[in-house]
DNA sequence: TTGCAACCGGAGTGATCAGTCCGTATCCTC
DNA sequence: GAGGATACGGACTGATCACTCCGGTTGCAA
């Protein structure tokens, strides 16, 4: 909980190119792609980029971070309109197109042997609260199933994502949102 | 199209050793994993791996072409089925809880730069028709709405799988499922 | 403006990994 | 069971990568 002096001014600005190349090259060439390659993009050199995050693990993980900050702040923006129904789909129908490749980012660091820990933790939270503020609303309107739960909309979220990916139009999103509606009343 | 004359004995024992070994490996430490850990697993030099598969990309990808054909061989499977509904159903909860790490590889795959290419292919068209023959089926028998194709279906097959990751429960499957028979009619 | 703390770039380091090579072992045919 | 073809193991090589270190630069307070 040290209070750390803020940045220098052109430290800031490194910090903010550094988080902006790294989503760039990781979305494009993989997690794979080299910190020199990341540096490369911001137009810095390496030792900046670790001077700013400690390891490769650091870097990835401030992604992660900023993607499920965008992911709460779109769940909190929707939690105004007054269609409770419609703001839950709209935002479902957000975040997966807004996707690209948000939720790969989440599997890489599972690959990479970390688990959501003490740094994702705190985000992790906020998305959660949102969407079921978002949810609960929504299924208080009627325009939701009441059976399911955020952890399962938050995983239909992720696969939704995915299967956005095999079929980059509509169609897989559509299948799903009739889903949380509820089951067809035979 | 060169037929080449069988493997012999310890050959095949070895080269089917290293696809096992390969698979669990992959599973358990991600597709980072290095060749040399498959090549301990299975029991076996590194240069007996080399020999079997060209170069990592190609055990990767004979791996995915294992597990593809294992999805198609379900879906024919359960094609005999006397219920059209049942069957499709059925066949899609089976590849959604025996996926485990199934389709992490065909995202590995791709973030290794590599697109469902030349030897791949043959396999996913089995699986396409498989599949879409599965669903056809359902569709005449009204057990699936009409306005979906096998596309949409296998990427939702891949979402399931993915969200069934997040929440290993079958709640997700659950409204994938409900959503495949048709938005509630009002 | 000056002085210094904060920051920068990028060459350098050690570790790791994919893929090769060849002397040795194993299988299979006759 | 002998001989030749086939396959094996694992030390080795070159490339790549994450991360370090320090001489030089830049921003900022006074």
């Amino acid at each position: 909980m040290t209070t750390a002096r803020p940045l220098r001014a052109d430290a800031q600005r490194n910090r903010a190119r550094v988080l902006a190349a790294a989503e760039r090259v990781f979305a494009e060439r993989g997690t794979a792609a080299s910190t020199e390659e990341v540096a490369r993009a911001a137009g810095v050199g390496v030792g900046t980029v670790f001077r700013h995050f400690p390891n490769k693990e650091a870097l990835l993980q401030a992604l992660v971070v900023q993607r499920l900050a965008r992911v709460a702040a779109d769940a909190r923006e929707h939690a105004t309109s007054p269609d409770a129904g419609a703001a839950f789909f709209d935002f479902f129908a957000t975040v997966v197109h807004g996707s690209g490749t948000k939720l790969e980012l989440v599997d890489a660091l599972a690959e990479l042997g970390i688990e959501p820990n003490e740094a994702v933790a705190p985000v992790a939270e906020e998305v959660t609260e949102a969407v079921a503020a978002l949810l609960q609303r929504a299924q208080h309107a009627g325009a939701v199933r009441r059976d399911i739960d955020v952890r399962t909309v938050i995983a239909l979220l992720a696969g939704a994502s995915q299967a956005h990916r095999y079929a980059p139009d509509d169609r897989p999103l559509a299948v799903i949102l009739d889903g949380l509606q509820g089951p067809i009343a035979q």
